[in-house]
DNA sequence: GTCTATAGTTGGATAGAC
DNA sequence: GTCTATCCAACTATAGAC
C-alpha cells in the first residue's frame, strides 16, 4: 500500500521504470491468483510470470498478502466507483422520484460486466478476481470486503428501498444479497463450466437476464402474497 | 473412497476403531477446508486438530487431494441424493400434470438447508463445504462437480421446462445456474458478512425468501415483456 | 491401524551487491 | 529498483517400528 517513495507528480515521465515491474507483478497476480488461489500460488511462480526477481514483491507490497490486497483493490475500486457514479446520476435525473428497480440494478450489475468485457486480453482472468473475494479465506479479504462495499451496499439500499416502498429493510437486504451471489456466481465463471447451456452466451445478454431475474425477484422475495405454494408454474 | 478393507458388514461394532480416525479426519477436514480452503489447510494442522498422526491422512485417503475428494463427497451426495428423491416423489404424486415452480425449488434448495440445520454442532462447518465446489482451484474439485451435477441438473431443468413451458431450456438453463449462484452465496454464510441484516435470519426464512426470489427471477427472466425497463419499482 | 522419524521439496522473506 | 544468494521454517509423503 504505502509504496516505496510515491514519486513527485510526474504521470510516467520517461523514468517509469520504477513502475514497471509493479504493474507486472500485479497483472500476474490478477492471473494466478484467479486461476489457483492465493495460497495455490507461491511468490516464486508469481515473480517468475511477471518477469521480475523473488524479491520484487516484498519490494513493492511488504508481502504476499500486501500484493493480494493492491490487486483486488486495482480492480474493485474503479468498479464500485463507477457503480456509485451511475447510481448518483440516476437519482439527479429522477430528482423526487423513486427510481426504476430495473435502472438501479443495472447500475450495480452493469459495470462488474463492463469491466470485464472492456480487457483486452484474457477476460477469465479479471472475472473471477472479484470473485475471490468471497472465496478466498485469509483475513485480508474480509477486512477488505467491509472496506470496499460497505457504504455503496448501503447507498443501493436506500435506492431500492425507495423503489420498493412495500418491502421492510431486512427483506430488501436480504433478497440483495441473493443479487450479488448470481453476481459472484456469474463473474466467477461458472456459467461456462455447466452444460446445457450450450455456446456461452454473451455478456450483453446475461447481463439482461440478470436484471430481469433481479428484478422479478426482489419485487416478490418475501412478498406474502408470492407463497401462494399451490398453483402452478407459468404466468406468460 | 476405495478404502482399505471395507469391513464387512457390520455397523459399527465393538471393533470400530480402524474408523474412529478416518471419520475424525473428515470432521477436521470438513471444518478446515471450510475456514481456510485447501492449499490453506497443510496435513499437519489437519492432522493435529483430529488428534491423528501427520501420516494418517496419505494412510487413509491416500493423499491430501483424496481427502478433499472424500470430504466433499461425504456431505454433497446425501444431499444431491435427496433432492433426486423429493423430485421424483413430486413428479409421482403429480401425474402427468407439470410440477409448481415453487416446489421444484424446494426440493432442489432445502436438502441443503436442511443438512445444515440438523448439524448438532457448528453449523458454519457445514455450509462452506459445499460453497468450496465453486472457490477452490485443484483440478479434482471441477470433476467432482461434474460428476456429482451432472445428472442432477438435467433432471432439474427438465422439471422446470415442463413447470415454464413457455421459457426455452436455454432460458432455464441460465436462470437456474443464476440460482444456483443465490444457494452458493448463501451456503458460503455470506448473509453474516453483511450488515443490514440485524439478526441473521432463520434458516427457515431465508429458505422461504430464497424460494420466493428465484421462483420469480424464474418467471421473469429472459421473458421479453419484463424488459419494460422504463416503468418504476413497486407492484405489491 | 497408528505411531515416530526422516527424506526431499518448496515455501516466504531478507541481506547485500550493483 | 532490481538482482543473486541464502536462511530457515513448513510442507507432503514415505519408511519402518510397534
Amino acid at each position: 500500500m504505502s509504496s516505496p517513495a510515491a514519486l513527485p507528480e510526474a504521470r510516467e515521465p520517461a523514468s517509469e521504470r520504477g513502475h514497471e515491474t509493479r504493474e507486472r507483478l500485479l497483472d500476474a497476480a490478477e492471473s494466478l491468483f484467479a486461476q489457483r488461489g492465493f495460497e495455490g500460488t507461491s511468490t516464486r511462480a508469481l515473480t517468475r510470470a511477471a518477469g521480475a526477481s523473488l524479491s520484487a514483491v516484498n519490494y513493492h507490497f511488504g508481502s504476499k498478502e500486501g500484493l493480494l490486497r493492491a490487486t483486488l483493490l486495482r480492480h474493485l475500486e474503479p468498479v464500485n466507483r463507477l457503480r456509485l457514479e451511475r447510481l448518483a446520476a440516476l437519482e439527479e435525473a429522477a430528482g423526487d422520484a423513486p427510481l426504476a428497480l430495473e435502472a438501479i440494478l443495472e447500475a450495480f450489475l452493469e459495470p462488474a460486466v463492463e469491466v470485464l468485457a472492456s480487457s483486452q486480453e484474457a477476460p477469465e482472468r479479471y472475472r473471477q478476481v472479484a470473485a475471490r473475494l468471497y472465496s478466498d479465506p485469509p483475513e485480508v479479504v474480509s477486512t477488505l470486503k467491509r472496506e470496499l462495499f460497505g457504504e455503496l451496499v448501503g447507498r443501493y439500499l436506500d435506492a431500492l428501498a425507495r423503489a420498493l416502498p412495500s418491502k421492510s429493510r431486512e427483506e430488501l437486504a436480504l433478497a440483495f444479497q441473493f443479487t450479488v451471489g448470481v453476481m459472484v456466481h456469474v463473474m466467477g465463471g461458472h456459467l461456462e463450466g455447466s452444460p446445457e447451456l450450450g455456446e456461452a452466451p454473451t455478456p450483453a445478454a446475461v447481463l439482461d437476464a440478470m436484471v430481469a431475474y433481479a428484478a422479478a425477484g426482489l419485487r416478490a422475495g418475501g412478498a406474502p402474497e408470492s407463497r401462494t405454494h399451490a398453483l402452478a408454474g407459468d404466468r406468460s
